[in-house]
DNA sequence: CATGAATGAGCGTTCATTCAT
DNA sequence: CATGAATGAACGCTCATTCAT
């Protein structure tokens, strides 16, 4: 795709890193993680397995790496959503800047949602997830009945899970994005204004 | 854990297949599919891995065994719901019922939940996620608009996933149960009722 | 072959020991003595392996007792010999006699000729040799020329392996015998005669 | 054996390839193909199990590379014979050059001579035997007598095995082979010859 | 006459990782 | 900036064999 240009055996300058980094989050996303091999990325690469160990100081690294940028963007928004007063306007935008976080690291997210068995057991999954939980604190009110939690849940992992499980389904992308943000926008609103005490 | 009583080889009775099940489930749950190997299956049954082999062909064939039970459950489902009229009450009925199934088989939910980079590459996997689309088919209309249908997918996706994220949030089980089903069933009913045409 | 009678699934009487020899000889010959497992040869009897021991003590046990007869045979055929003068006429009636022990045991030929690896670190395989070994000095003439000796073992040695090499040959099979029959005693018939001294 | 001397751990120079292959050849001629486990290869050469699949890809493929020179070598064989007028003196030449090529793979042919079973099995097995079938096709005359066929192959077979089963006879190894080449000539020229019509 | 259940040893293979060059 | 060569640990699996019932 990007080298198509000139000699049949581009010199290929210090790019090499971020090709690993392209290659592995196709490879952990489509296979999962524990069963890429770094045999596989490097064949992919045509590179040897020593030349991943040059850039990169375990395979754990690797997909540390992946995660950077997702997490800076994640924490920026956290951040933002923090100083904000708790208002029904601000949760919403937390959805929408969120749908844009996802839109922007699709096969990340992807990734995480078909390997969450790994992600348990990796410091990077278990940061990230005490990410989302923050997140969800955002948008819920701990003193609300339990169904309104539901909803704010439901509300995030909806936008995370479906674009995947919408693959099957036929439609244009960009439309399905906005179903998605228009239906979790729906769950916080109830949630935010329910009137009734719990059950 | 049980036998650390007298005799220095246990009798052992006919029960050990299903012993292997309990296991294999629970590890595979806990630590995914790829990282539970058989040697550690068998020193927790304190048998050798030869004997599991005694019990199953394949690895992937006590995985296979472990869902046996729930695909018939869930195929019995699908099959009662092809035969009542599309009402609204149906499309509840089907969420409560697929309820009960989930809370019968909370840890094989789990494990599926959180290893589908796995079960996308085994047949069970994809038989499995075959039996969801026709729910989400026997749920959704498909002439609705795009946000109807992400409202059933919604539903029923957040009932799958949501037993495990709620466990970090405080409150009764049974009760979660009882949100989660209100909140699907919510989503369902707007999806089945919305008079607006789409977008 | 031989059970086509009656009841779907015969009662067997106490002839499970030929038949697991019968089955045993083919596998064996078929895809090799170490290749072929006890598993095999019980699924194809429909016992379990279990059942192979009631009858032999091991495995290699099977593979000698399906020596047994030939063993026999052939050792009547060198006692036989040993007694009759070392004419020409003798050493004919030698290979033609050969030929027919050949004849009746054709499969354990095969088997011979295609796992010589194997013979040679099996018991019953030094044996076996030994015989042959015997069977070769009431051909040759230690004293003649070299490649006197060469004919005699060339005589036995394409009769032993010309009926698998030849089914790649169109032709009657009784036809090929005839033939290497002839070629054989022609051989032994010229290093018997053969005037001139050696080298 | 060589490396006992000083540095606890040996340079071991680029030459492990071969090494492999050296001690395969042994090992897999002396005790048999599948007797014959990557571990003892590994073990006879102070390497791990896991050096040599640096090397090979598989099992089969440390194989496959004994049989890649004498392939050639036969190959070229078959190529100058076909060129040639089959004329008696083309197929003494034959047999002569496969003398020659016989002895300088003297461990590979007696690896094939008693793994037959085994070589059948494999890939590089069917090639060879398909090779050694155009030779004989090139030896002997379709139109012909069985019994010439017979003798055709007979020549052949005899200096095929006939250096390992006249390993228990006594003389000088390049008399016997003197002595092969010449019955096999002989047979050749007998089925050249014959003027008879075969039965 | 046979089975059900299990074992211990071993197999071919793959993996993440290391390190001298 | 990278490779060639190797390791140690583990993996899924199969085998011949045993023995109580």
């Amino acid at each position: 795709m990007s080298s198509s240009a000139g000699a049949p055996r581009a010199p290929r300058r210090g790019n090499t890193r971020q090709r690993i980094q392209d290659v592995a989050l196709d490879l952990f996303a489509e296979r999962g993680y524990e069963k890429t091999s770094l045999r596989e990325i490097a064949e992919q690469l045509e590179v040897t397995k020593a030349a991943l160990y040059y850039h990169f100081k375990t395979k754990e690294d690797i997909l540390d790496s992946l995660f950077e940028d997702l997490t800076r963007t994640i924490d920026e928004l956290i951040e933002w959503a923090a100083e904000q007063p708790r208002t029904l306007d601000t949760k919403q935008e937390i959805l929408r800047r969120y749908g844009d976080a996802l839109a922007g690291a699709e096969r990340l997210f992807r990734f995480m949602q078909e390997n969450q068995a790994t992600m348990r057991e990796l410091r990077t999954g278990e940061d990230f997830k005490a990410r989302m939980m923050r997140l969800l604190d955002l948008l819920r009110d701990p003193d609300a009945p339990l169904a309104d939690q539901v909803r704010c849940f439901s509300a995030l992992f909806s936008m995370h899970a479906g674009m995947f499980v919408l693959k099957d389904v036929e439609g244009d992308p960009e439309e399905k994005r906005k179903a998605l943000l228009e239906v979790a926008t729906e769950l916080v609103v109830r949630a935010h204004t329910a009137p009734e005490t719990g059950k």
